[in-house]
DNA sequence: ATGCCTGCTTGCAGCAGA
């Protein structure tokens, strides 16, 4: 089984890199963030013409969350919106559980300027996750919370650290933050199966970053504990990276072993 | 220290992204 996150930065705008990334990949379930549209205006059938359902949480001109599945699968139990504020109303979170795994999708807010009001909403919203996490993982279902973390966890994950210092994706508190949910028994994909290898997920637009591969590691899958024994790949698509009107961000996948 | 690109808007300039 194989299940991605893509941060598409745009989905309609994106929609035919979208579409060819999912005929390449193939994926189960694909986690999506950034969709920057209303929940009106979600290319639902394009998606279906291609095989895959959705839900998804919209909202006008940013943020946005949405969960593919193929076909053969069902939605159960959705969720949208991240519990702990009923006054939050950035969509930035989506759960359910599709084929006995809770799938949580995830964009966290990036944070800059930083420090400011924008890096204490990033920090109180790693807060309410860190509270979710751990109930998750009283649950008895494996869980996977997935997607854009806006978290640079190490210098490894960055081309030059000392060039992101002053930006909130790479300031002590969210990366301490993430490790704490870590330290929850989450693990990490991509660290598990490559420990100490430079894998970006992100490159800017600017100074032909990607070019340069100048980029940095942010898009994360974390598996509840006990999961990593199925884990057989975990890679990035940075590929899709280099295409035309391709995101900012490269889709990053798993692949499951069957029970 | 700033802008570089790019997508979004009851749009054509300004904001957000990271």
């Amino acid at each position: 089984m194989k299940i991605a996150t893509y941060n598409v930065n745009g989905i309609n705008g994106r929609l035919p890199v979208l579409l060819r990334w999912l005929q390449e990949r193939k994926p189960d379930i694909a986690c999506l963030q950034e969709i920057k549209c209303p929940n009106e205006k979600f290319p639902e059938l394009a998606l279906l013409d291609i095989g895959y359902k959705a839900v998804w949480h919209g909202q006008k001109s940013w943020n946005g969350v949405a969960i593919l599945i193929k076909k053969k699968y069902e939605f159960e139990d959705v969720i949208r919106g991240l519990p702990g504020n009923p006054l939050d109303d950035h969509s930035r979170y989506i759960q359910s559980k599709i084929n006995g795994i809770i799938i949580g999708c995830i964009y966290l807010p990036n944070g800059n300027p930083a420090p400011g009001p924008k890096f204490d909403y990033k920090m109180a919203w790693f807060k309410r996750l860190n509270t979710l996490a751990k109930k998750l993982l009283k649950l008895k279902s494996p869980v996977i919370l997935l997607g854009d973390y806006n978290v640079v966890p190490t210098d490894l994950d960055a081309y030059k650290p000392e060039r992101w210092v002053n930006d909130a994706v790479f300031f002590p508190e969210p990366k301490a933050a993430y490790k704490s949910i870590l330290k929850q028994g989450w693990i990490d994909s991509i660290r598990y199966l490559h420990p100490d290898k430079k894998i970006f997920t992100y490159w800017d637009y600017f100074r032909n970053a990607f070019n340069r591969d100048a980029g940095i590691r942010m898009d994360h899958i974390l598996l509840s504990p006990g999961m990593e024994k199925l884990l057989k790949k975990a890679e990035v698509d940075r590929h899709v990276r280099g295409w035309e009107k391709t995101s900012d961000h490269a889709p990053v996948w798993i692949e499951l072993k069957d029970k």
